[in-house]
DNA sequence: CTATGTGAACACTTTCACAGCA
DNA sequence: TGCTGTGAAAGTGTTCACATAG
C-alpha cells in the first residue's frame, strides 16, 4: 500500500529482521544482568540458555549487528549491550507520553525498565479532577487537553494508552493528531489509527488466552521454545491496530 | 530435550500452529466488540482491517479452527467466538494467582480483560504487611506464605509474577514448587525456570525497544503491519525465560 | 581446543490466485 | 455474484554443520 518501497536504509549494518528484533531486547537484559553479576564475558550457549533459545539462533541474531564475538571466548557483555543499543535505536532521545494514570499507568511510569532504558516520560495525561495536578514519580499529571500545547514544545514520539477500554479510541485519536507515530496499547480495545502509525497491544487477557492454549496442549512442544515473547514491562502485547 | 515427541495430539480439530495461536485472541477481542455493536456476521475482510492482517491469512487461520464460514456472507460471530475459545482451551477452568499486589498487580485483577474471558482469580499473594488482608476486587491478598496452603486445595494452572525485579526469580521459584507450569512474568527480571515450565515476559521496556527499532526504521515497513503482538492486558511480552 | 560466524538445508508462514459453495 | 477455503508459490526464519579465528 504504500510507503516507499526503495532500499530499506540501515543507518549503519546489515538489515534486521523482525524475528531478530523481538529478541535482541532479551539479549538485552540478560546482558545486564550478567553485567550487573559480575560477567565480562558471555558466550552464545549461555545467552541461548537463559534466553531459552537456540544457540545458533543467538548467534545468527548477533551476528547482523556486526562481528562482535571472539571466536574461543565470547562476546563482551558490556560492548555487546551497546551494540543492541545502537540497532534498535534506543541510543537517541524517545519522549514517551502515558495517558491514563491509574494503577496501570502509575506502574508504568514507576516502571525499573523504562527511563533506565534511555526512554524519557515526556509527560503524563488524564481527565480526572482528582489526578490531574498530581505528582506521579517525577512528573506533574497535566489535563488531556493540554496533549496539543506539550506536542508543540516536545513531539512526544510514542504514546502509550493506559486508560480503560471505553476511552482508548478517543485517546489513540488525539495522540495521532498530534503527530504520534507509535502507539503502545494497554487498554483492552482494538484501536483504529491511520496504516502509517505503528500500533502494538500489551493485553493480560490475550496473553492468559495464549498461555491458556500452550497449557491445554502441553504436549505440542518440544523443548520448551515457545512463541518467544513481546514485553512492555507489564505483559506481552500483540500487534493489533 | 525431551517431552514425548509423540503425534501432537488435538482435542479436535488440526494442529494449531504458534503464528496463529497468537492472532487467535485478537480476532477474539475484535469479535466480541463487532458483536457487542451490533454485527451478526463478520467476512475475512473486515477482521483483517480490523487486526491490521491480509485477509487471506485471516481466512487461513479460521480454516485451521474447522469450516466455520458461509461463502458469500462470512463468519457467524457468536459462534466464530466459541469456536475460538474452544481452540485457546479458555472454555475450561484456568486458576491463575498473581504475586505482587502493588499498583501493577491490583491493574491486573481489575482489568477487563481478565474475568471477561475465563480466567479466575484464584488468589492473591504479597508480603507487606500493610497489603496482606487487604481486599482487592472481591478477592482478599494473602501472604505468600500460604501458597503452599492454596495449592493443595485449588491448584493454580497459571501464575502471575507482579513483583519487583528483585523478588520475582523467588517468587518463580515458590510457584514452580507448588507445581504451577506457566508463568507470565511482568518483574523487568529474567527468569530461570525448569524447562518445561512454559514462561512468558510482559514487559514495557522490551515493547518500547521494539518500538524504537521501528520508528528508526520506519521505512523497512511495508503495509504498517509489524511483528504481531502478545498481550497480557497490560503490554506485549517476550517468552524469555 | 573452544566458540564464533555463516552457507546451505530445512521448516514454518504468508500470500496469491482461484475453485467451489451459498 | 460474493466470499470462503485451500493448494501451490513465494518469502521468512531456524537449525545444522563446519570452516575459521583466537
Amino acid at each position: 500500500m504504500g510507503l516507499d518501497d526503495a532500499e530499506r536504509s540501515e543507518p549503519r549494518g546489515r538489515r534486521i529482521p523482525e524475528a531478530t528484533v523481538v529478541r535482541l531486547p532479551i539479549y538485552q537484559r540478560i546482558l545486564s544482568e550478567l553485567l550487573r553479576s559480575g560477567a565480562a564475558t558471555v558466550s552464545s550457549e549461555q545467552l541461548a540458555s537463559l534466553a531459552r533459545v537456540n544457540a545458533a539462533k543467538v548467534r545468527k541474531d548477533l551476528s547482523l549487528l556486526g562481528s562482535f564475538g571472539t571466536r574461543g571466548t565470547g562476546y563482551d557483555a558490556a560492548f555487546l549491550i551497546s551494540q543492541i543499543d545502537r540497532a534498535l535505536g534506543v541510543d537517541r532521545d524517545w519522549p514517551v507520553v502515558i495517558v491514563g494514570i491509574g494503577n496501570l499507568g502509575r506502574a508504568l511510569v514507576n516502571s525499573e525498565g523504562f527511563s533506565s532504558r534511555g526512554f524519557r516520560v515526556a509527560a503524563l495525561f488524564d481527565v480526572a479532577p482528582g489526578v490531574v495536578g498530581e505528582k506521579v514519580g517525577p512528573v506533574t499529571v497535566r489535563h488531556l487537553s493540554d496533549l496539543g500545547e506539550l506536542a508543540q514544545i516536545d513531539r512526544p514520539a510514542i504514546g502509550v494508552v493506559a486508560t480503560p477500554a471505553s476511552a482508548a479510541q478517543e485517546v489513540a485519536d488525539a495522540l495521532v493528531a498530534v503527530g504520534v507515530t507509535s502507539i503502545l496499547n494497554f487498554a483492552p480495545r482494538v484501536l483504529v489509527v491511520p496504516t502509517e502509525v505503528l500500533l502494538r497491544y500489551v493485553d493480560l487477557s490475550i496473553e492468559l488466552q495464549v498461555m491458556s492454549f500452550y497449557q491445554s496442549r502441553r504436549a505440542d512442544e518440544v523443548e520448551g521454545e515457545v512463541p518467544f515473547m513481546r514485553s512492555v514491562g507489564l505483559s506481552p502485547s500483540p500487534d493489533i491496530g
